[in-house]
DNA sequence: TTGAAAGCGCTAACAC
DNA sequence: GTGTTAGCGCTTTCAA
């Protein structure tokens, strides 16, 4: 039995077309699509029976069809190591807030960290059509990694597409790609400069894997600021493997229980690992800040709910997606490679003293 | 000037498409759609010179033509209400790993916990034709949302999509859309009943917004407890008005500088809150779980880097948005409406301590 | 100001 | 096994 027209749309088993819309306003497609992407003069009369008829069948346009036809999709793309780590989060959620300001989708992947993977999904994503492709976040930086990213950035370029990279190094120079990085390196090199300006000498870098290109450059700050201190650096106070707080922990563990610390202070390789050093210094019934203060990094929320509260390096992450997504959406076709990098600051709270007995 | 074929995928201004591999491969096609799809018995010879073509030109098939040719989208989109919330981003980790299982996209968007934003942004979804649509998160359950709901399930089913609410309330009777709840109250009541059974009687509930759905069963669930041990409920012991962790501390604060406190456990609406409870306690002198124990909900990563480690409500999170998705996909179509509810468990660490002089 | 019609790139009958 | 071809729903010339 023959639904009537009215109600067809509650329970039509095919969702209305720009056709049905057509028929139903008496007008042509054309003027239906004229009406829908508001790019060209329809009479007001017109213009209001398309409308009704729009409402009437809870019609949305085919967003396929319209990527079809020559529009590209409107849409973002994020690459996210995961989707557990508050920094990528709200890196993620400045791509997202950009991206809807911009009137665009936001599509959200993770990648396990596994570089495969990440190359595997751009490709998907380049099936998409993607305004652009996201990557967030550190990586082992690897030559064979280099060359899949510049192959990567020139086809999704060669697609009309962008390739953005957030928070790590360019895959290299006069590429078709934007960076958009934060001072990784000098927060790291604040940091231990705060330490040390409070009269810290001995201090414990911990956490973070070295073949991470975000361990590298942390570790590159640490260093330079212990060098511009005429400090000749100890191997034995620089813990790197994973960045897993439970490495760290265990780690810091298995040394406190060998003896006595040897540092006055800890360099964090991020918020979770300085706040899982807390609870393993506490364990130990080392007093913080008394015996030793700790620095973390990231400026994580958990920084202000640990004890004590953590003093740490802030990084403009929402700033950082936003960045992102303005950069690749409105760049200048005769600069190919645009390169931004964003500054951090040092928060301080109560896990910080000064060192008197140096 | 005309560049060789071979150099043509690196520098092409236009992508490669199906045509082209077509004509390389001295096939027509049909041929290559066939051998990429795999769906259909083509030649061993005929196949590898059609993945060689594809290799030559880097081609890989338009998302979009294809979904447009019949094919659904192979995308799973997820509604959380902001990015930043480990709980959501829990569920968010699920439905991806489920929809990745699933040979699926996954898209993630954000609505700022506005119910009406999210009407908007399932109307988009809808225009892209994805394959279910999740949303997560309680929700302020108004008639009037509940309506429009219904509608979009309907238009959705309507569609061949799927809406799926996670962790929140069905919108109804009778309607297309799937649920996938955790026990919510259950959780609460366990809570409350293993603060009760440790010899609390004053137990203080504190943050939640009263018009979620959320702290609606929570302290359901807490009321529920409290009456099977035969207290009557004190309406002073109840401190609702938002979820940010702020307004829970500064509440505390008040209360514990007004006088001493007048319970001897806090049951805390989420784990953030429970966390700035502590801090709130410590600062007014109060010991945890010394005079005062507390106990959270969630089981967030936080939990067991506060002080004391947070006792808690520990939700499935992660299966939560894996047994949605597998739910959409693999749905009955003469059972419109799937309901499933996963179970919560108390995760026992040390911040509560049993009541003597009760 | 509007309509007709030619694709966009792909899949799936339908032929051979 | 493989080729031909008719759409999928939309945008956009080109005409009127």
């Amino acid at each position: 039995m023959p639904r009537h027209p009215e109600n067809a749309a509650a329970s039509a088993s095919r969702a209305a077309t720009i056709r049905d819309v057509a028929a139903r306003a008496g007008v042509s497609v054309a003027t239906v699509s004229r009406v829908l992407t508001g790019n060209y003069p329809v009479a007001a009369a017109t213009r209001t029976r398309v409308l009704r008829a729009v409402r009437d069948l809870d019609y949305v346009v085919n967003a396929h069809a319209r990527a079809l036809a020559g529009n590209r999709s409107k849409t973002i793309a994020v690459l996210l190591s995961n989707f557990t780590s508050p920094f990528y989060n709200r890196v993620a959620s400045g791509v997202e807030q950009q991206a809807m300001a911009e009137d665009r989708l936001c599509m959200v992947s993770t990648t396990g960290g596994d570089p495969e993977r990440e190359v595997k999904l751009v490709e998907t994503l380049r099936e998409q059509n993607v305004d652009a492709v996201v990557l967030v976040g550190g990586v082992v930086d690897t030559p064979d990694y280099r060359e899949h990213m510049a192959r990567l950035a020139r086809l999704l370029d060669s697609a009309g597409s962008r390739l953005v990279v957030c928070g790590r190094p360019s895959p290299g120079e006069n590429l078709p790609v934007t960076v958009v990085e934060y001072d990784n390196a000098g927060g790291a090199f604040a940091a231990t400069s705060h330490l040390l300006s409070q009269g810290h000498r001995r201090i414990l870098f911990i956490g973070g894997d070295p073949a991470n290109t975000t361990t590298r450059d942390r570790l590159d700050g640490y260093r330079r600021a212990m060098a511009a201190y005429g400090i000749e650096e100890d191997p034995g106070l620089v813990i790197v493997g994973t960045q897993l707080p439970q490495f760290a922990y265990a780690e810091l563990k298995k040394r406190l229980a060998a003896g006595p610390p040897d540092f006055t202070a800890i360099f964090a390789w991020d918020d979770h690992i300085a706040a899982r050093s807390l609870v393993a210094l506490r364990e130990s019934g080392i007093a913080v800040p008394g015996d030793v203060s700790v620095i973390g990094y990231n400026d994580e929320r958990e920084a202000q709910d640990v004890f004590p509260a953590l003093t740490t390096v802030s990084i403009p992450h929402m700033e950082l997606g936003r960045e992102a997504v303005r950069l690749a959406l409105h760049r200048d076709n005769a600069a190919p490679n645009q390169h931004v990098m964003l500054g951090t600051h040092i928060v301080m709270r109560d896990s910080v003293r000064p060192h008197i007995n140096a």
